[in-house]
DNA sequence: CTCTGTGAAGAAGTTCACAGCA
DNA sequence: TGCTGTGAACTTCTTCACAGAG
């Protein structure tokens, strides 16, 4: 394999890939073909070995990819062999929800601080994890806590990454519906749930 | 303007200009250009005017754009102008959230209906709405409900779907991490929380 | 002169087609 | 034969550059 850039959109398909594996896994599949693991995610089998053709060879001609292989493989890629401790920011109605997802412990995730800056919550347990002051984000460098949720209202949303950024956090998963300003080094993830809805009705029959 | 396919792309960017000049609209500018819109979504100016240019010609050349005007043309692409009721299925901690979602209003969106299978909660009082049990999905249909909202578990997911198909449902926002199978005249927007944040490390620098 | 609208150039991403290994 | 890995063709999307309206 020559270098190439490799594209953003190959990036987010690769957890696509690992959560079929890991199913396939379950089922006790030992190997399989790109179009195999295609039918499974509902993406077509060149667009998948092209994928993996980025970060080198990891099949068999004639045979396919051994399921073991291929899943360590790609958890090395997205960086998830190691777990990694997240603090969750705002514990209203969202940041609960988030709290008890079951999805973020299959990649390696743990949420190990929630903070909210409403006095009556500050203290109380949430989830199992003590709520604490928005005052106590720059702990996090200590606490060893590299990546944030932002489960805050929009308008709170800014002034609260500038301070996760002053606390070093490098990866922020943002459900405020705001573009956040960040130094280059940190990357943030926007989920816009509304705006998402938003696209449906366009995609709708005219009625 | 000749007639181009316009971009699924140009299509998602939609809600973030019509949140932009909601907010722009709130501090009272009447008119704004392309290159003053570009710096508070954070797009940039040439890529604003292509996706316009894709449905007709809004703005005066010298001038910019007429808020109002520009606001109202992007809702009736998006087909916004109605209020669209929609039944979210499944009353856990993601779709309590939902409930209370305030961002959903603004896109003329009402959520109208609640569904869950959990004999305990069927006849509850959920955010103002009663929960139903999910064999009465069938009763959509006559009930002008033509959206829907997947917040089950992953499992019961396909199922759901299957049924809200059946109940006459187009568009679907599904938070269940699967691929749904659906006819072609049925619209899915899948977001899958756990697999953005899956992706998030692999940006992080080498630590 | 300012700012829109758009063809054309360029970049990014997807699909094809086939060489080559098992 | 079966399936991977990959250059090349193709398609889609973005950015540029400028004609032309106000």
């Amino acid at each position: 394999m020559r270098y190439r850039k490799i594209p953003d959109e190959s990036i987010r398909r690769l957890p696509i890939y690992l959560r079929g594996l890991l199913l396939l896994s379950e089922q006790g599949a030992r190997s399989v073909s790109s179009h195999k693991l295609a039918q499974r995610v509902h993406l077509n089998p060149h667009q998948i070995r092209k994928d993996f053709s980025y970060f080198g060879a990891f099949g068999t001609p004639g045979v396919g990819y051994t399921v073991a292989t291929l899943t360590k493989q790609i958890r090395a890629i997205l960086k998830l062999g190691v777990t990694r401790k997240a603090a969750l920011v705002g514990a209203g109605r969202l940041g609960s929800a988030l709290l008890g997802y079951p999805g973020f412990r299959m990649y390696g995730f743990e949420i190990a601080a929630v903070f909210d800056n409403n006095p009556k919550k500050i203290g109380k347990k949430f989830g199992g994890i003590t709520i604490e002051n928005t005052s106590r984000l720059k702990t996090l460098k200590s606490r060893k806590i590299g990546l944030a949720i932002i489960a805050t209202p929009a308008q709170a949303a800014q002034e609260t990454v500038d301070r996760l950024v002053d606390a070093g956090i490098s990866g922020i998963l943002n459900f405020a519906p705001r573009h956040l300003a960040v130094p280059k080094k940190v990357k943030v993830i926007t989920i816009d749930i509304a705006m998402e809805f938003a696209r449906l009705p366009y995609y709708l029959p005219a009625s």
